[in-house]
DNA sequence: AGCCTAATTCAACGTCCGTTGAAACGCAAC
DNA sequence: GTTGCGTTTCAACGGACGTTGAATTAGGCT
């Protein structure tokens, strides 16, 4: 058979996404999946070994991608200042725009995904051991550059400070409708570019009130 | 029998508590929660209608204290101003602190709960109405405080600061040990202390700059 | 036309799920 | 010491779960 299998095996990851990012893990059964990617249930079992490695295959899909974006961005940061330090907030934004870019761009394409990586970001079972094993280079690569940015910050409360930062982007990516609750439809969970020009600034604010109190 | 029922309903909601934190609604089966609690399955039913009646129940044991201590703090904070409007950072302390301070001085009895709210309030599917029933009342009062504070700023500038806000707070009691992994033991996801000393300035720097330029 | 292989369907497995009804227990009051 | 009631146990229900093996389909190759 020519290789439709591709475009099941698309349609099953696209539909698996959707109801991760909606439910969890456990919050969703195989039989829904199938049932939302109309296939029979054991297509699952034939294109992937198991539940388990259908959620991770939904988590990779995406993942490179993801981090290129952001390696980009830091890269442009780097080429843009070959003598002196970039400033905390360029490195921010290099952090944190290529995603807002992304959801604002193609919102249908990424949604659910960030919604998924927000909710593992955020959960005791997943959290801590997940995320590390796909950010932590990137990660990583993004505290050296604020680090040169603000030569006399203590590493403790630079830690600290990438907290603060990617709990204000995970609830972002979790698009939950708080805000919009909240604030009685002044404020749309899914307004990226609301975000976009406000995070950056908020937590280099933060970041320099805590780290570099010159 | 003597009142022995309601030892026994605060074994179960402890035992829930614990394990719906841990891996969320869907992860958790009644018959694990009842083996967790030493008690038969059916006590469950005896003591709560359904599963989500003791999801909820675990949800409203803590709700009103948790509260209480806020609006508290927001009062003390209110009479030591009858005049002038509070600082920013004051507001902000009296809206994170009395959290904080549960957790660093009782953290077995408040860590799972508080890690439940996060898990809650970062869910696509119960973060919008949840926090909304519970919360709205003392953010509405939180946010008219900021208000006085900043009386130039934008409402929605507001809105989206205190989204950051919430958004840094929910990761911090989400404990997953991320930060303890990517700082290589540096910093405790459990160290309510580092926070304290760090989340106010962090928040109250980034609303000035984002809704009070001046 | 006939074969090979990858893709898909169908029916079922053993297990565990949330939930329930009826029976047994234990203490207080009479 | 019997009655009564709140609590706890036991056994089971129908259904849905993750997963599997065998049968069926649909092209690409000779």
């Amino acid at each position: 058979m020519a290789p439709r299998s591709n475009e099941t095996k698309q349609r099953i990851l696209d539909a698996a996404e959707k109801l991760f990012a909606k439910e969890g893990f456990a919050g969703v059964t195989v039989r829904q999946i199938m049932r939302e990617a109309g296939a029979d249930v054991a297509l699952a079992y034939y294109h992937f070994d198991s539940k388990r490695d259908l959620f991770d295959a939904v988590l990779m899909r995406r993942a490179d991608h993801m981090n290129d974006v952001r390696h980009a961005a830091l890269d442009a940061v780097e080429q843009r200042h070959p003598d002196d330090a970039p400033s905390v907030q360029e490195i921010i934004e290099a952090f944190t725009q290529p995603l807002l870019k992304l959801l604002a761009e193609d919102h249908d394409t990424w949604r659910d995904y960030f919604a998924l990586i927000a909710q593992i970001n955020n959960s005791p079972q997943w959290g801590g051991e997940l995320m590390t094993r796909f950010f932590d280079p990137l990660v990583r690569r993004f505290m050296d550059a604020i680090r040169r940015a603000m030569p006399e910050a203590d590493d403790v409360d630079l830690f600290w400070c990438y907290h603060f930062l990617s709990g204000a982007l995970t609830l972002t990516f979790a698009e939950t409708g708080r805000i919009d609750n909240l604030s009685q439809g002044l404020c749309k969970s899914n307004d990226m570019s609301a975000i976009s020009e406000r995070l950056p600034g908020f937590i280099a604010a933060g970041f320099r009130r805590i780290c570099d109190p010159a």
